[in-house]
DNA sequence: CTTGAGCTTCCAGTGACTGGAATCCCCATG
DNA sequence: CATGGGGATTCCAGTCACTGGAAGCTCAAG
């Protein structure tokens, strides 16, 4: 498979595949003329690898991830920290945009958003002094 | 004052001061040793800048919000409009994460994650094949 | 033979900093 | 007067995960 079909198939950018191959995610064959020979277990790791990144694991996440699912001697423990801390991490990044989000919400209510200058928002914004 | 009573000041490090700078959020004096000479006007621009950062405003975003703080004619309705739309995208980004969460805390509770190699958490991954 | 799509590499840019190196300035102590 | 330390300066490089674009090669169709 060209690098267009297995760009199609995975789901991922043709850019994107480039740069995992750059970073040592996968290693596909090449044809005579220079192209990437993808075979079916390329495919099978980018498409490992699109899932991954849409739970949000980082790249070095994936790596882990995917050796670990090469790893016929791996313990299923390790897998289940690695997505046990990250889900902390979302628990904790969902939880600060809930903050943002709280204030942000309340100040727009406040801001009548009329011709006027006059605007709550940008006097919280102006209000932390010391 | 220096950047470093400023930095103290402002919450914000003197790294990112200089950064804030570089890009013209602030222009502060020099003095005739090279130093920056920050006056009061500055601080208080800094710590507008520190807490529209902290609302999860862009950059751009706060050269926006700066203009209209400092524009006397400013229409309150174009502050709001711009919180607003940054509002709209927190809660898209918050429900992104959610829904990373909800697949992820399944993934975690269904792995009994012990010694032994089977686990659904990678069986999810490389489940997604065409 | 030409055209156009698809592939290649390489370089640069994104956002918002952050780290580090090399150098300079100021003040206080011996 | 030398020195030492803390704070200031600039500049370059790195972060993360791509993404855009330029220049050039390959292939299949007409």
């Amino acid at each position: 498979m060209n690098i267009g079909e297995v760009a199609e198939k995975s789901g991922l950018p043709a850019k994107t595949i480039r740069y995992y191959e750059d970073i040592g995610l996968i290693r596909p064959l090449r044809h005579d003329n220079g192209y990437r020979a993808f075979r079916p277990s390329d495919l099978h790791k980018l498409a490992f690898l699109g899932r991954a990144r849409s739970l949000g694991f980082s790249i070095e996440d994936c790596r882990v991830l995917m050796a670990l699912y090469e790893d016929e001697t791996r313990e299923s423990a390790q897998v289940k920290a690695l997505a046990q801390e990250h889900l902390t991490q979302i628990d904790a990044k969902i939880a600060g945009l809930r903050a943002m989000r709280e204030t942000l919400a309340d100040l727009v209510d406040a801001c009548h958003g009329d011709s006027r200058p006059d605007c709550p928002i940008l006097k919280d914004l102006a209000s932390v002094v010391k």
